[in-house]
RNA sequence: GUGGACGUGGCUCAACGGUUAGAGCACUGGACUGUGACUCCGGGGGUUGGGGGUUCGAAUCCCCUCGUCCACCCCA
């Protein structure tokens, strides 16, 4: 085997980017709509930035991050998700002083994981966050949009999962409640939740774990710890969402990964065909990560969507790409008028390649056909000194012959 | 990071430790000198993922390594 791409690291062929540009043109013209401006971030930031935002205990930053010493010394990152460098772009270009930003990005992020379906080392996600409005409105207009978009993406099956993780108010009492709760069932849980309990408790109401479950099924509910400005944010979102025709489910035990989240999360589950990492979109409210990083106190909410997973959920038929044309010429006068007919074909805006090999017309039709054209042209000598072309549709079988100016305009029309 | 399954022409897969590793599809040439898909006939294509070992003999057994997939973990 020659050299190949390194673990985790894939190449996304020209059938697949198809895919990819109509999933990305789709975002972008929904969130646009919705009043988001495109930010493009760089990929590799200062290593302290994630440290400092997901959370130094977090799996992310203990052992998923890249990181490097660049020629200088100082620790570099390859970023393992997007919401921080968009907060730190925020703050270093002082978009506060807008009363609400609204930025989308789109992008590769890496995480050092074993790759696995729908996991990869480097993948590519859609991005979006909302800085500086602290209405649920907010939070409920920014998930229909969401929902909207994996509509308009006639994506089957997808689940919205929300809860609220409450804020610096109320947070602390319920981790302590939870703390003292775990403390005395430590012995039916698992290895990992037991290191948790002193780590972040929250992580074991989300554990897997037969014993764990149990455990964890009369624990205090955080949904009902929440302090009165949380509990009225939270119903708030729900009752918009109602509004927008979004039907939630509640998962009071669903908490996320990353440090940075108050109050609103959320996840996006889709269960055909994406096996055990079946979340394609997930995100939520971070009031607190702004001012954490240096900027001013500032209300966001965000989500991030997985451009592979999504990818998987929508089959290739229902993004039809523009019809193509084989030029096949024939002999050495059509020949030199093809490089004239072919680009006056493009200028006209229809996808033609010319095929330049020698041999037969059976075999270039041949071609033609594997090539996957629509329609095939030919100009040979019969053509030449009429001044017309052949124009065949490969999939009706039919053919007729015109004008070399009327050939671009048949098939525009045809199909 | 842990556990498991699997790596054989471009693709899907055969081959009890025993001739020269096969088939279908794909490719290519011809039947058909300017018309693809169907048919028929011919042809090319393999360091059996890589390395080491056991054996008279290894695609097959053993060890290592790389990779893919699945699950755990975690997440998008």
């Amino acid at each position: 085997m020659s050299i190949t791409a390194i673990r985790g690291f894939n190449d996304i062929l020209p059938g697949d980017t198809e895919l990819w540009r109509h999933i990305e043109r789709c975002a972008w013209s929904i969130f646009r709509t919705c009043g988001f401006g495109e930010i493009r971030l760089p990929i590799v930031e200062k290593t302290e930035l994630f440290m400092r935002s997901i959370g130094e205990t977090t799996d992310i930053v203990e052992k998923e991050m890249y990181t490097f010493a660049d020629r200088h010394g100082d620790a570099i990152t390859l970023r393992p998700e997007g919401t921080a460098p968009a907060v730190r772009a925020y703050i270093e270009h002082k978009l506060y002083t807008a009363p609400v930003t609204k930025l989308y990005y789109t992008g590769p992020m890496f995480r050092y994981e074993r790759p696995q379906k729908g996991r990869y080392r480097q993948f590519y996600q859609i991005g979006a966050e909302v800085l500086g409005d602290e209405s649920p409105r907010s939070d409920a207009e920014t998930l229909s949009m969401l929902m909207k978009f994996f509509g308009t993406l006639k994506i089957q099956g997808a689940t919205l999962q929300i809860n609220s993780l409450g804020d610096a108010s109320c947070r602390p009492a319920y981790k302590e409640k939870l703390y003292n709760y775990l403390k005395e069932r430590a012995g039916e849980l698992c290895e990992n939740c037991v290191r948790r309990i002193e780590t972040n408790p929250l992580r074991a109401l989300d554990c897997k774990a037969a014993g764990c479950i149990e455990a964890t099924s009369s624990a205090p509910s955080l949904v009902d710890s929440l302090c009165e400005p949380c509990a009225v944010h939270f119903d708030r979102v729900k009752y918009f969402l109602k509004l927008y025709g979004i039907e939630p489910l509640v998962n009071p035990r669903m908490v996320r990964g990353l440090d940075y989240y108050t109050r609103t999360t959320f996840e996006i589950t889709a269960d055909n065909g994406l096996g055990s990492q079946n979340a394609v979109a997930a995100g939520g409210r971070y009031d607190g990560l702004v001012e954490e990083l240096g900027g001013p106190a500032t209300p966001c909410f965000g989500f991030a969507i997985g451009m592979e997973r999504l990818a998987m959920l929508l089959n290739r038929e229902q993004v039809a790409a523009a019809p193509l044309t084989v030029f096949i010429a024939l002999g050495i006068d059509a020949e030199k008028k093809g490089v004239e007919l072919v680009s006056a074909w493009r200028e006209a805006g229809i996808r033609v390649v010319e095929d330049f090999s020698a041999g037969g017309l059976k075999s270039r039709m041949k071609r033609a056909d594997r090539l996957g054209a629509d329609y095939a042209v030919i100009v040979g000598e019969n053509e030449l000194n009429q001044g017309v072309a052949t124009v065949k549709d490969m999939k009706q079988a039919t053919q007729e012959t015109v004008a070399w100016d009327r050939v671009a305009d048949l098939i525009k029309g045809g199909k």
